[in-house]
This record gives structure tokens, sequence and C-alpha cells, in this order.
DNA sequence: CTCTCTTATCGTATATTTACGATATACGCT
DNA sequence: AGCGTATATCGTAAATATACGATAAGAGAG
């Protein structure tokens, strides 16, 4: 990316830049789904539903992992996952935080 | 990205990855929270408040422009900008949608 | 008409993302 | 120990993103 400039941004503002970069994937946002839906800490289901490559399910879930929404352990030789409820909570904080500001500063009359 | 795979997941999780993705950097985030600030619309103002060279803030204010949450019309010399109340109140919905649906189905203990 | 100012676009360089196959690793089981 | 299953990691390829400078395009001022 030709040299990503975040740290002359707000630290608010990368926090939550990189928490809606964990989401901006379709496959992250339906390994959340799964995860949520399936309470029990799931592994290798995920690479059935989604339509990937285990190697890049296997990816996909070390994004959220570093993301921090999601939570992994090694459990013998199937891995156990699961959504890290303080982390996900922060980041709807945050994001609800970002959209109500922006629509209670903007009118619902448009203006150009 | 070695061909994107966008079209094998369901409508709904690609359009909200795509909202998240216009939110996925801190630029646009920053420039988001400019224009509502300012309820009247901007144009270059934005590019003085950001550390970033013109010609990338209005690759970003494109970016916005094509996920639908900024409008745009060129009014003379000056461009004038502004966020779309619909969209951005469509993509608010699609967002605590997902977020809620998550919190709710996870409990706030740790499973691993 | 020309000059100037503002914004968009082009060209380019580099970093990152996405994806897959192949391989390595880790564990349970026999 | 050896085998089989499940997951992670490596290597690689291709697409995209980020960023900037340079240039083009548009409108108003003189």
């Amino acid at each position: 990316m030709g040299a990503s400039k975040k740290e002359k941004f707000e630290a608010s503002q990368t926090r939550l830049a990189d928490f809606a970069r964990a989401l901006a994937h379709p496959a992250r946002i339906a390994i959340i789904q799964k995860l949520a839906e399936s309470k029990t800490c799931i592994c290798g289901e995920i690479v059935e539903v989604l339509p990937l490559a285990q190697s890049t399910v296997s990816q996909h879930l070390n994004d959220l992992k570093e993301a921090g929404l999601v939570r992994g352990e090694v459990d013998g030789p199937r891995s156990c996952y699961c959504i890290d409820p303080e982390r996900f909570a922060e980041m709807a904080g945050l994001m609800k935080e970002f959209i109500d500001a922006i629509a209670r500063a903007v009118p619902s009359k448009k203006c150009c």
C-alpha cells in the first residue's frame, strides 16, 4: 500500500479502522456468525461451511485473532475457536459510538 | 488478492463487508467525521486537515463515494461533498443488526 | 482569452490482501 | 513407534490498496 501512514492519525480512528478492517471480508463476517451461532467452540466445521480452502480459512481466522475479535486454543489435534466477548463488546461500543455521533450530526436532509 | 471470491458468499455478508471496507482506513474515518462535523459540504478543507497528499485524499473520497456513504457534486472549481444520510443509515442499520445478533448469541462467558 | 485556483485523473512504486497447494506440525489412537 | 486426522505455516501468484507527483480538466477573475 505504498507505505501506510496510519501512525499519523488519531489512535481512536486507527483503532476503529482496524476493527472495521477485520470485518471487511464476507468470509470473516461468515466466520463470526458461525462462531456465534454454534456457541460451542468450533474448529474445522468452518472450513466445510465456507467456499474456501482450508489454508485460506485458517488465514482469515488468524486475521480475526490478530484483531482480537476471536480467541483460539489448540485443543489436541483440533483447534477451538470462539468469539472474545470483551473485545467484541469493545468493537461494538466503538462502532456504535462512531455511528451515533455521525448520525446525530448529520441531519436527514441532503445538503448537495 | 488472488481472485477475490466474494460472489460465493451471501449478499448480506458481502454488503456488510463492503461497508466495513469503506471504514477500514483511518483517513476515511476522519473524512466522515469531518464531513459530519461541518454540516455544510466541504471540499478541499479536508486535504488541509489530513496528513495526506491531495490526490490521495481525492482517492479516499472516491472510495467513500463508491461505497455510497458520501455524495459529491462538482460545484464549479470547488467540489461539494457530504454524507449521504440514507446510505449511512442503511450501513448503520446493517452494522448494528450484525453486532446485536452476535452479542445476543455470544454469552459474556468465555468458552475457551 | 489567459491566468489561477481547485479538484480529478493518470502513471507509477510499493505494500498488503486474498487465495491455493504443498508441507510441516501436533495430537490421539492402535 | 507408526498411522491418520486436523490445523498451521510456507511459498507463491495474482489482485488490490495506499500513496505521491505530475498532469489534465473545469470554472471564475482579470
